[in-house]
DNA sequence: AGGCTTATATAAGATCCTGATCGATCGCGT
DNA sequence: ACGCGATCGATCAGGATCTTATATAAGCCT
């Protein structure tokens, strides 16, 4: 069968013309050379750990989408490396909570900046019509991101 | 130093609004479970095929920010799986082809359909006002992303 | 208390990446 | 033609990081 599945559209936005979007501009985005050579996952774990607060390690399993094991080892480095802080969880004897240190905060927002710099030069590259577009399109974004991490639960 | 260095601003578009509002949706996006265990360089490679036709293993390393030999291994893997075809470059001896099959390009097609179905039901709740605002910033954003993948060489 | 469930840790193995290095081929100046 | 540095891709050894299976400890329920 040769036949294109299609995935039905909204009239306003289609859903396949956004995924090729993220996916072009992700391909180019990811792969921004990092000042520290931390993993993805390493870096989405401080992520996580910076905007959410203290997790369990079962809890950032989940949502970072590893294994619970690989999380152990990871927050072993982390801590290891003064990002991260194991604390025992007050309410449940069996359960670890990761805290963020403040280098761990550092290390993120290093990352998030040097992005930044990366992508300021393209910026200007556009026309303020286009800077206006996307400039409107975020807190859309956010929202629909908002709703995909509470529905992946 | 605890003061937070601060990267330049554009007035119609604030850097540091579009990689938080990127690294928010890319923490749900990116973890997408996918239907085939493949992993991101994998994709990425299948995708650069897809949309850019035949590459060279020397350029292709380049795009996708992984060393030669790395890619070199990536390829024989994909070969053995029958996704893509080392072919000899005519015009230059030392040279090898990597052409994309059409298993391959299903692949990542497969992927690409399966990311639609889990945003669809995302993009249903946003309001119109939002999924026009995404669909009207995802011509430039595709822009951004064209710019950066030609400057980084 | 006994037995099941949940949270984390450990161990062993697989996967995939990097740096160093090699043989083959190309392009160029002579 | 010819030889030399540069480029292309492959191989190998080593290491980082992930997975599955299993162990240990604490909570929960009857």
């Amino acid at each position: 069968m040769t036949s294109t599945q299609r995935v039905p559209l909204h009239d306003d936005l289609d859903v396949g013309d956004l995924t090729k979007a993220i996916e072009n501009f992700n391909r180019y985005y990811i792969r921004l050379p990092t000042v520290q050579k931390l993993s993805f996952t390493t870096l989405s774990v401080l992520d996580t750990l910076a905007h959410g607060g203290p997790k369990r390690l079962t809890e950032l399993a989940r949502t970072e989408q590893i294994s619970q094991p690989g999380l152990t080892q990871l927050v072993t480095r982390l801590e290891r490396d003064g990002l991260v802080e194991r604390r025992p969880d007050p309410t449940d004897g069996r359960a670890v909570l990761v805290h963020i240190t403040d280098r761990g905060r550092r290390i993120g927002q290093a990352r998030h900046e040097d992005r930044g710099r990366h992508l300021l030069p393209l910026i200007a590259r556009l026309t303020p019509a286009e800077r206006r577009a996307i400039a409107a399109a975020l807190p859309a974004l956010s929202r629909l991101a908002e709703l995909g991490s509470q529905t992946g639960r």
